[in-house]
DNA sequence: CACGAAACTAACCACGTGGTAGGTTTTACC
DNA sequence: GGTAAAACCTACCACGTGGTTAGTTTCGTG
């Protein structure tokens, strides 16, 4: 049971760690660019390989991009859904702004998600799907989760659970764009606390989250990663 | 003076009106696939024209993108900047709620600016000094306008004139996506106008602006216009 | 160390891209 | 109607793209 034992086992052969690096430099550059605007010679180059090398590991550009997304929800789900939207409300909406002040220190995981995101409006796009799950998932989390808060709040506050789901989500989003584009005005967490203010949640002292150190094993379990069906 | 003597004198040349044509067919096609994912040759073929064609009227690809979020820009700017936001600071936030309800009608306008601004986050993108400088501008705007509202309201309210800014226009972009996604699902405006009275507004009777009918000549006096350096 | 599989490269492919240059057609004005 | 300019097209260019194929190198295991 000693480290040593576990260590030699577990070690990751080289085309599981170039496959890590791949999807890191494709997070990276994605994030910084957008999918269309990004070559898999760009990606390719950044690893240090040749983009005939790259498709060896990954059968083609859209799936690269669906595993760069689902690869970064398994971490996601890992901090999320540890708590019940109806059991823990409050706890999971602390979890939920701890992500946006957690986020500040990592503005390339905020540009992937923002960029990719609107460009997956068009139905065309690999990832379409993908988002079009992923926020149906949020909401449906959000709407639980404000429904069960204002049942246990006393007198019951006026918001509609949906709407606020719906805005709470919106807001996250919204200030991810105005911050990239000018991050020494745009205080995310300030206005987010600002936000749950509003709907008389004080979160003032929320704690952030650990940052994203160690990408370790893909969980079995994954809640939030959406298959692509293409 | 009469509609008669003015007509022949400002009707549009051929060349107008093909600019015209070309506008509308990139602010189409890049608000449904963005910058980089739309070639000259597929707006030159949604116009009718060859790709060298287009290239007759606008020099490039960079400054027909640019062009064509300066015009929107234009018609926007009639509206909103019709009044003052320190002097009827109220009217200005029923503007700006009015733009929401009336971009549920043009899917395409909405798609543009939401496509356009997360690729521009990227500091080599075309329209990335565009875009910072827009921002600035409407939560300037904005600012001002909470701004002067609590200098209004008595008591005095107790949220921060500047990060409501950021957080109303975060809202509103935040929404685009999601509504974009699923339009079924998620109500722009009513979300809209949820979060205007979390902040003690009520625009729940704001009426709709005026649909984007007729492109007028552009006002030689465009507040809103970013001439870009490039 | 030997060997098969995995990892990776070089070269190739067909196609698409923004842009250029010269020629043709259309427009606008007198 | 004549003419010059504007509008538009055809053909070309160099380059980039995702993907394929065959060969070479490296890895992992017995």
């Amino acid at each position: 049971m000693s480290d040593q034992t576990q260590a030699p086992a577990v070690r990751p052969s080289k085309g599981e760690r170039t496959r890590a690096r791949i999807l890191a430099s494709a997070a990276e550059l994605f994030a910084a660019s957008g999918f269309h605007a990004v070559s898999l010679r760009d990606i390719a180059a950044h690893v240090g390989l040749t983009h005939a090398g790259l498709l060896h590991h990954f059968p083609g550009k859209e799936s690269l991009l669906i595993e760069v997304l689902s690869h970064r929800d398994r971490e996601d789900a890992k901090v999320l859904f540890r708590v019940d939207p109806e059991d823990s409300p409050q706890e999971f909406l602390r979890l939920i702004v701890g992500v946006v002040h957690r986020n500040m220190r990592t503005p390339g995981l905020v540009s992937l998600y923002a960029k990719i995101s609107t460009e997956a409006v068009d139905p065309a796009h690999p990832a379409h799907t993908y988002f079009v799950r992923r926020y149906a998932l949020l909401r449906g989390q959000l709407t639980a989760a404000f429904t069960a808060l204002a049942a246990r709040t006393d007198p019951r506050p006026d918001y509609d659970p949906e709407l606020t789901a719906q805005m709470l989500l919106a807001v996250m989003d919204g200030l991810q764009t105005q911050w990239l584009l000018a991050p020494a005005t745009v205080d995310m967490h300030a206005a987010v606390v600002a936000f749950c203010a509003r709907i008389g949640l004080d979160f003032s002292d929320a704690p952030p989250l650990p940052d994203h150190r160690s990408d370790p094993e893909p969980s079995p379990t994954s809640i939030m990663s959406a298959e692509a069906e293409t």
